[in-house]
DNA sequence: GAACGAAGATAGTATTACTATCATTAGAGA
DNA sequence: TCTCTAATGATAGTAATACTATCTTCGTTC
């Protein structure tokens, strides 16, 4: 018997739900890697389709635009690292631990998950760090967030937010601190291999010291 | 007599030097209005060019494309606020209040400054926010560090991070501190007006409440 | 075997992102 | 004043992008 991990997904993200056919499984494994390998400007829906031998039509049947795409594989990402930190974490009662865990869990790279067959998560984990911020960081934020579609984002923010309150109940920054490690693990990441000099990072790209800067950044922030 | 304040800009950010034109200037001056009234991914040289009164053509002969033009006013916006940062600072003996400025002059609303005619401050601060990190989150970072096209963000970074080791001359992080506040001033601003639960400041929205949110990230961080 | 929905095949449109060419004009230097 | 040049304007054209529409086919289900 195989495991199988489903994660539930926002409707309004797709016109028509890509996990439940093979096309749309195509879609979702084709289109993270063809982001991933030209980035999410050369990205299109036409040379997606000739990646999987579908049309260009077929794939607007089941997302609106790129732009949605982008949209959907960040959610997927952020509720299955949220589903990873509640796993990682519950049996862990030291709240400075669990924040610990959950400093690891951002700013490692992740390794494929095989019960998720059509999701890559390493090669998402990637293009996260890449493109994750172009999914909010357009003209259309406010209706897109109307629509619930960074859910998922903001759960995650929200849990770890909690946690940080475990810690510390009179920190008051709770949120931003949690947005703040969320976008860092990310950002420092790709910093580091791009543009070392904005990091402490650069001679050896070792992902475990930006996990050592995250948690002295938050520990001594959130110490009583 | 008039102030004048020019700064120098690298010579592979442009075609030709829209500083040493009208229509160079127009170029600058209505791009950034554009930008900020539609978003980047809108923004095209045909909208640009009829907003001023001149051809695509026109345009082109400037900048190599859009994404270029974004990198020059994101590379002005750097190398005004380090401008900005010295002005400020240099006559504070404290590193510790030097900080606390600089993280001012980041963090907060700026005036247009009167002094560069064909640039609106304010509004290329909100460009910023919004579109700053597509400056460098592409696949041709590499190529374009290459031609030093981020020097004034990495410059601004290397001074505050110098900063920082004025202030605990032991702290491990300078230059990951110092990009962190960097890119936190814009994504927490950002947050607080589109995606206010990912943030502490949701009610009131004042950017006084991100400063002081930074101001405690930072000093806790390098307490000796 | 009728009905339906998903997918394939094909076509078409407006816009984008350029490149090329040629004419006009304003200023600099001889 | 003449001339040369560099910047701009005017116009055209192309390949790619971002869609939308329609019609057919195929497999399933009732």
């Amino acid at each position: 018997m195989e495991l199988q991990l489903q994660i539930k997904m926002n409707e309004k993200l797709f016109l028509r739900n890509p996990e439940q056919s093979e096309l749309g499984k195509k879609i979702i494994l084709h289109g993270i890697q063809l982001i991933n390998k030209n980035g999410f400007e050369a990205f299109t829906f036409k040379k997606l389709a000739q990646d999987i031998g579908t049309t260009e039509a077929g794939i607007y049947r089941y997302f609106e635009n790129k732009h949605r795409l982008l949209i959907y594989i960040s959610a997927w990402y952020w509720s299955w690292l949220e589903y990873r930190v509640a796993v990682h974490t519950n049996n862990i009662k030291d709240p400075v631990l669990k924040l610990k865990k959950v400093i690891k869990l951002l700013a490692t790279a992740v390794e494929d998950d095989n019960r998720t067959s059509y999701v890559d998560e390493s090669i998402l984990h990637q293009i996260i760090i890449t493109e994750g911020s172009k999914t909010y960081l357009t003209k259309k934020v406010s209706e897109d967030n109307k629509d619930h579609l960074f859910q998922p984002y903001k759960n995650l923010c929200a849990k770890i937010g909690s946690i940080i309150l475990e810690c510390n109940p009179k920190y008051k920054y709770p949120k931003s601190l949690s947005s703040t490690i969320i976008e860092m693990a990310h950002f420092q990441n790709f910093f580091m291999n791009y543009l070392p000099s904005l990091t402490d990072f650069g001679k050896n790209k070792d992902e475990r010291k930006i996990v050592l800067f995250l948690e002295n950044l938050v520990f001594s922030s959130i110490k009583k």
